[in-house]
DNA sequence: CAATAATAAGTAAATATTTATTTACTTACA
DNA sequence: TGTAAGTAAATAAATATTTACTTATTATTG
C-alpha cells in the first residue's frame, strides 16, 4: 500500500488557514486550496469527508485544541489570582503572536454558524481543557478573592479584552508603530485583575 | 416615472440581515434573498451595485450608523466616568437586545475582510460618531481619573466585555434561563469601571 | 381635464462562471 | 502484486449578474 504523504496533509492544513486568514473564510474554495497546495482536489477528499469536515476539523484542532493547550501551559488552578491571570494572558499572547492564522479562524468561530456548531459540539469535552480555568475561578470565588459571577460571565470579563487587544496587535502590525507590547498587555491585565478582585 | 417601492427596499435590508443572522453570511445568496423578499434578483441590483455594495452598505448603516447613534444617546463627554460608562453600556445593551441581526452582522465585521474594509473606509468619519467617547476618555485621562492608555486600548478594555456578554445573552436566549440581565450587566460594568479608575 | 408619452422600477428567464464533489485512471510502496 | 494514495479532467448544481421585456406612475399635451 502506498503510504500517506504527511507533507501534503500538513500543506492542506497550513494553506487552508493561510487563505482563511488572508482572504477570508468565504474565499476559501477546494479548488483554490488544492492549487495552492500543489495537489489534486481529490486528495483533500481522501483526508476529509467534505469541506465542512475540513473546516470543523481545522477549527477543533487549531482553535479548540492547540490554543487552549498553549494557554494552560504551566498554569495551575490553585495559583494566586493575579499570577494565574497573568500567566493565562501571556500564554495566549505568545500563542497567537505565532499563530496569526489560528487567531483569524477563531474570530470566524464567533460568527459563522458552521464553526459555532463545532464549538458547541466540542464544548462538552472542552471542560477537560478549560477545566483548570473553571476550577481556578471557582476556587477564588469560594475563597472570596473575586465576586461569584456565572462562569461564562467571568470568562467574558477575563478574556474578551485579551482577544480584542490581540486583534489590535495584528491591526497595528501593518502600521508604522505597534501599540500592543508585552508591557502594555500586562498593564491591561492589571486593569482587568484590579476590577475583578473584591 | 414609476416611483420606488420603499417596502421592497426595506424588505431587502431586513431579510438580508435575517438570513445573515440565522444562516450566516456565507449562506446569503442574491437569489435566496430575492426569493425570501418576494422580488426579482434584478430589483436588488437597482438599489445596490452588487453583492459587496449591499453588504458594505448594510454594515455601514446598521452597525457603524444606527448602533453608534444608539450608544451615544444622552451621552456627553464631560460626564462623570462611572456614569458615562454605565450610560454607554446600557445604551448598547438596549440597542442590541432589539437588534439581534445587527449584532450578528457586527460580529462578521471582525472576521470578514470584506466588511473589515468597510470599517476602515468609514473609520475616518467615525470620529464624528465615536468622537464623544474619544473625548470622554481623553478628558478623564487628562483629569487623572483613569490611566492614559492609547485610545484603541481603552476601547478594548471598556467595550469588549460588553460585546462578549451580549453574545452570551443571545446564546442564553435559547436556553432555559438567562444569565445576562440588566442587573448582572451593571455589576460587570462596575467591575470594568473599578479596573480602569486610577 | 382626460389621454398619453416618457421613463425608471420591476419581472422572469437566461448566461457565463464558479463551486463542491466524482469518475476513471495512474503511481508508489509494503 | 495488491492496494490505498494520488492525479487530471469531468460533472452537476449553484451563483452573481445581465438581457429583454412589462408595469406603474408622473408630467405634459391636446
Amino acid at each position: 500500500m502506498r503510504p500517506k504523504n504527511l507533507e501534503k496533509e500538513e500543506a492542506i492544513r497550513t494553506i487552508a488557514l493561510q487563505i482563511i486568514a488572508e482572504e477570508g473564510l468565504e474565499n476559501l474554495t477546494m479548488q483554490k486550496l488544492a492549487k495552492a497546495a500543489n495537489i489534486s482536489p481529490r486528495t483533500i477528499y481522501i483526508k476529509y469527508d467534505n469541506k465542512e469536515d475540513l473546516l470543523v476539523t481545522l477549527y477543533i484542532e487549531e482553535v479548540l485544541g492547540a490554543y487552549e493547550q498553549a494557554v494552560l501551559k504551566d498554569f495551575r488552578f490553585d495559583m494566586n489570582f493575579a499570577e494565574g491571570v497573568k500567566k493565562l494572558w501571556l500564554n495566549g499572547f505568545a500563542y497567537f503572536k505565532n499563530n496569526r492564522h489560528a487567531f483569524a479562524l477563531m474570530q470566524y468561530g464567533k460568527s459563522s454558524p458552521l464553526l459555532n456548531k463545532a464549538y458547541q459540539a466540542k464544548n462538552i469535552k472542552q471542560g477537560d481543557y478549560f477545566g483548570a480555568v473553571i476550577r481556578f475561578l471557582e476556587y477564588h470565588a469560594a475563597a472570596g478573592t473575586i465576586r461569584n459571577f456565572h462562569q461564562d460571565i467571568q470568562r467574558a470579563l477575563l478574556f474578551s479584552p485579551l482577544i480584542d487587544l490581540m486583534s489590535e496587535y495584528f491591526d497595528y502590525q501593518e502600521r508604522p508603530e505597534q501599540i500592543i507590547t508585552e508591557e502594555t498587555l500586562l498593564q491591561c491585565c492589571d486593569v482587568v485583575i484590579k476590577g475583578m478582585l473584591k
